[in-house]
DNA sequence: AAGCTAAAGTTCGATGCTAAAGAATACATA
DNA sequence: TATGTATTCTTTAGCATCGAACTTTAGCTT
C-alpha cells in the first residue's frame, strides 16, 4: 500500500470501494449519499468550531448562547430547561453554567418568586459573542452554498426535508445528545 | 412521557422563525439547507446508536471495528494509526483497545519485527458484530431513502459531493475530532 | 560499538460528561 | 399544622477524553 505517512481519513470513493469489498449487499448510491452527509457534517462542524475558538469561546459556551438567544427576549432561561434543549444532563448544565458565569457570559440567580427555580440569562457581552459568531457563520454557509443556483437551493431544501420528516417519523424522540446545535 | 413538558427541541419552521427575529441578515433559504444538514445528520447519529447497542457494543466499539474492516485482510492496524483515522489521542487509544480486548472484539499483541509497534487485530467475533452492524444500517439507510426516485437520488449525491468539495476545499485538513465515522 | 534522535505506546493529571444520590423548595392533603 | 411528594438544582463517584511526560525500541552517526 503506498499510503506512507499517516492514516488519514480515505477519500469519500476509496471508502465506497472499501464497503463494496468487505460488504457486498451495499447499494453504492445510497452509501455515496449517507456518507457525503456524515462527511459533510463534519467538515461544517470544525469550520464552526474553528470560528468559535477564534473568537475565545468554546463550542460548549455558543450552544447555550444559542439556546438563550433563540429563546427569545429576555433571553433567560432555567437550568433544566437549558439541560433539555442542549441534550445535557443538569449535573453537566450546573458546571457549563458556573464557567460561563465567571466568562461574564451569562448571569445566575435564584428567581425569587420560585426560590427552587433559578434563572440563567445572557448578558450583554454573551449577546455580543453570539452576533459576532452569527456573523462568521452566515458568511461561511454563504460560501458554502455560493455554487448552487436558487433552483438547486430550493431543491436541496426540500430533499432534505423529506429527509428530515421520515426520519422523524421513524424515530419518535430518542433523547439522544444532540451532538451540535442549529 | 412521550411529548415532554420541557423544553424540547424547536421544530425547523420555528428554529428559522427565530433566528430571523434576532439576527435580520440571514437567508432563509440557506439557514433551511444548514439546519436540516444539521438535524439529519443527528437524528441519523441517534437511529445508528441505538441500532449498535442493541448489538452490545458502544459507538466507540463501532468506529474501530470499522476502521479495521475497512482496512482490509489481515484486519490489523497499529494503534496510533486507528487513533488518527478516528480523530483520537494515542492515549485514548489505548484505553479503547483495553475495553475491546476483554470484550473479545480485537486481539492485542506485540510486533516482533519491531517490538515498539503493536498489533491490533480484527476477531472473528469482532468481525461478525460489525456485520451485524452494517445490516441494519443499510436498512435504516435504504429506508431513509425510499421516497426519493432515481433521479433524485442521482441529483442529492452529486449535489453533496460539490458542497463537500467546497468545505474540503475551503479548508484543508483539520485534525478535529472526527465525530461519527463514516 | 556508543550514544543521539525519532517513533510508538503507555501512564499521569486534569477536564467534562453521565447516572445516581442529596438538599432545598413548593404544593397538596390529612 | 404537619407530612408526604414532586420539582429543581447541586454534589458525588466513575468513565472517556486530552495534553504532556515517560519508556522502550529502532535506526543513525560518529
Amino acid at each position: 500500500m503506498g499510503d506512507t505517512p499517516g492514516v488519514s481519513e480515505p477519500t469519500l470513493e476509496e471508502q465506497i470501494a472499501a464497503y463494496q469489498r468487505e460488504f457486498q449487499d451495499l447499494d453504492p448510491q445510497v452509501e455515496k449519499i449517507v456518507n457525503a452527509l456524515s462527511r459533510l457534517n463534519r467538515r461544517m462542524n470544525v469550520a464552526y468550531g474553528r470560528q468559535t475558538a477564534e473568537l475565545g469561546i468554546s463550542n460548549a459556551d455558543w450552544e447555550v448562547l444559542k439556546a438563550l438567544v433563540l429563546s427569545g427576549a429576555p433571553y433567560q432561561m432555567g437550568p433544566s430547561d437549558l439541560a433539555k434543549r442542549l441534550g445535557l444532563t443538569p449535573a453537566a448544565m450546573t458546571h457549563r453554567i458556573d464557567r460561563m458565569v465567571t466568562e461574564g457570559l451569562v448571569t445566575r440567580e435564584r428567581d425569587e418568586s420560585n426560590r427552587v427555580r433559578v434563572i440563567v440569562e445572557l448578558t450583554p457581552a454573551g449577546r455580543e459573542k453570539w452576533l459576532e459568531a452569527m456573523r462568521l457563520a452566515t458568511v461561511f454557509e454563504t460560501d458554502l452554498l455560493q455554487d448552487l443556483s436558487p433552483a438547486e437551493r430550493a431543491a436541496l431544501g426540500d430533499v432534505l426535508i423529506r429527509l428530515l420528516r421520515r426520519v422523524e417519523h421513524a424515530q419518535p424522540d430518542a433523547g439522544g445528545r444532540l451532538t451540535d446545535l442549529d
